[in-house]
RNA sequence: GCGCCUGUAGCUCAGUGGACAGAGCGACGGACUCCGGAUCCGUAGGCCGGGGGUUCAAAUCCUCCCAGGCGCACCA
């Protein structure tokens, strides 16, 4: 990378001057006029050698060993400006060929088992909008890791034991006995499921069962309502994932941690191990956990005065299991933001069982806001007003819903406007960026012929500084890959392929590849291959199609 | 009240220590006998929410205030 080039080259320049143990920041400026590269090293050593910084630049520059620069000066109060030769720059080039497919991946997590949960959304009704998010967030994060050389798992998990599937159950089974004609044997629950999906399945429900349920015993019946209602909403789910391009390794039920087994369900085990240690206490008929003496701000409840277990007991035994049972160097839970009261105490659950809190990162992204026209749209599951994932997979297409959803920051709220996604689908930057791929796409389909041995292409010929930009551009993808993945940050990921794309179209409308003499061709055609294995990188990583045609 | 996130062009958002702040949409005006015009070029539009501070250098860091979103349950 050629970032590395320049920052070894002035590494050297200082180590002449007998300053060690520094790494010279190198960045990219704005401005062509202030070279390919910058540096500010002669600020930062400002203070520790107590000279002033542009004298320092100056010295600095006349220990760089010049050799892959045109021209190297010092400007301002003290940048050092570098411009490489274009040779330099179409060696960068020579290397993304010779990298191929893999170009842009790296081997950081030196095989570090991750896990990414993401998802795992009550089961009690179709993916919203809000869950898109989710998925398509921690889909790209695992892909990023994944391409860092981190061994990943995507995890699914289905709290079927929770109260909202009870409540989703009873709801569907006073819909199911109206559905039969018959008059409901209780009240519609309390914050139930009234949407109009529901009331659809219980009518495919009283269907396929006929008045079998209505035989059972109220509990039975619930119990058998609740199964085959989870079913329902797991083929959704998954109908909806699918359509999305997502593919888990493993769906975790809930239900798994109350299996009896060796030594009683880990539910149970779990539960003694954090008595054992002192973490918890029996008040109020409820037992506990002693979150405050862990850094949390309130203690929280694990087991309800009913008997029952709360969500959070349910999660401190799944991560014990994440961590402990099942060895992940380290878990990454995405949650929205309405989740962010849940972060302090799980963190208190690590310390808990002496695990270093730092291996679990909790990725919280901000909540969707739903414009159609000018209006907004509540997202609420329960009041059964919401607009499904799937509604929006089939206005949209799953392309332009994963680049929208993965195209800001996770920390900003995403403002998803339904009329301009559907009527603007052509302004969308995502046909932006599969057009600049497509266009690659079509001048290999006119070559017709062999394309050349890319390693045996000379690359002299690309002398224009549009094809020396592209080139650069290019360059920089991997340290992109690197940051997306370390900040969790897929955004960085959809900004950068929006601008190589623009600047393969610039490339592009201003010079011709097929039409030029061989040689000339040939290396055009190289730098078309480098950007299509770019692109296709870049879009694959996001889940995002990378087409031939349009 | 406390905690987390956010406040940048008319709108939606990039940019988290560097040199005159960017893009898309929207508005206006241009460009092809040619590998796909879903493209390219140009114009207009900003005291980067406000005050104070740190720094050679602040949209970026600290602090206080203002505004919005989300939390602060024996819901998840």
């Amino acid at each position: 990378m050629l970032r590395e080039l320049v920052r070894a080259r002035l590494a050297e320049a200082l180590d002449r001057l007998g300053v060690t143990g520094v790494e010279p920041e190198v960045s990219v400026p704005e401005r062509t006029e202030h070279g390919d590269f910058s540096s500010n090293i002669a600020f930062a050593l400002k203070s520790r050698l107590g000279c002033p910084p542009h004298q320092l630049a100056e010295r600095i520059l006349a220990h760089l060993d010049q050799g892959p620069f045109s021209k190297a000066e010092v400007a301002g109060a003290g940048f050092i400006n570098l411009f490489l030769k274009p040779e330099e720059i179409r060696r960068a080039l020579q290397a993304i060929l010779a990298a191929g497919e893999h170009f842009g991946e790296s081997g950081l997590g030196r095989g570090q088992r991750v896990q990414v949960e993401y998802g795992s959304a009550n089961p009690t009704g179709p993916l919203h909008l809000g869950f898109g998010r989710n998925v398509v967030l921690g889909d790209a994060i695992a892909n990023l890791l994944a391409a860092n050389g981190y061994t990943v798992e995507r995890e699914y998990y289905v709290n079927d034991t929770g109260s909202q599937v009870e409540k989703f159950a009873a709801s569907l089974y006073y819909f199911y006995v109206q559905a039969l004609g018959r008059e409901p044997p209780f009240p519609f629950p309390e914050e139930g499921y009234r949407g109009e999906y529901v009331r659809e399945w219980a009518r495919e429900l009283a269907a396929a069962e006929g008045e079998r349920l209505l035989r059972l015993p109220q509990e039975r019946a619930l119990e058998e309502t609740k199964r085959l209602g989870l079913e329902r909403v797991l083929r959704t789910v998954r109908a909806d994932l699918e359509k999305l391009g997502i593919d888990y390794d493993r769906w975790f039920f809930d239900s798994e941690l109350f299996i009896d087994r060796d030594g009683g369900p880990l539910f149970a085990q779990v539960m003694e191990l954090l008595r054992a240690k002192g973490y918890l206490k029996d008040e109020a008929g409820a037992v506990w956990f002693k979150a405050t003496a862990l850094g949390a701000e309130k203690d929280e409840v694990l087991i309800r005065s009913t008997g029952r277990p709360g969500y959070f007991a349910s999660d401190v035994a799944y991560h014990y299991n994440k961590f402990v049972e099942r060895g992940f160097d380290r878990v990454i839970d995405v949650w929205g933001a309405d989740h962010q009261g849940h972060v302090p105490r799980m963190k208190a659950m690590m310390r808990a069982f002496g695990l270093d809190p730092e291996r679990l990162s909790i990725l919280i992204y901000q909540l969707v806001t739903l414009k159609r026209g000018g209006e907004e749209v509540r997202l609420s599951k329960r009041s059964g007003e919401f607009v499904t994932l799937r509604e929006l997979l089939d206005e949209v297409g799953p392309d332009a819903v994963r680049y929208f959803l993965l195209s800001r920051s996770p920390d900003a709220h995403l403002e998803f406007d339904l009329e301009l996604a559907k009527e603007q689908s052509k302004e969308n930057p995502v046909f932006y960026i599969q057009y600049a791929h497509t266009r690659i796409a079509g001048i290999f389909r006119e070559l017709r012929g062999k394309p050349p041995r890319w390693a045996e292409v000379d690359l002299e010929p690309l002398q224009q500084p549009e094809e020396l930009e592209l080139i650069k551009h290019l360059d920089e993808f991997p340290e992109v890959v690197r940051d997306a993945a370390l900040h969790f940050a897929p955004h960085l990921l959809a900004n950068y392929a929006y601008g190589l794309a623009g600047l393969f179209h610039i490339f592009y409308d201003r010079y011709r590849v097929l039409d030029e003499a061989p040689p000339l061709a040939r290396a055009r055609l190289a730098l078309c291959r480098a950007t299509q294995l770019v692109l296709r990188k870049a879009l694959g990583l996001m889940g995002v199609s990378a087409p031939e045609r349009m």
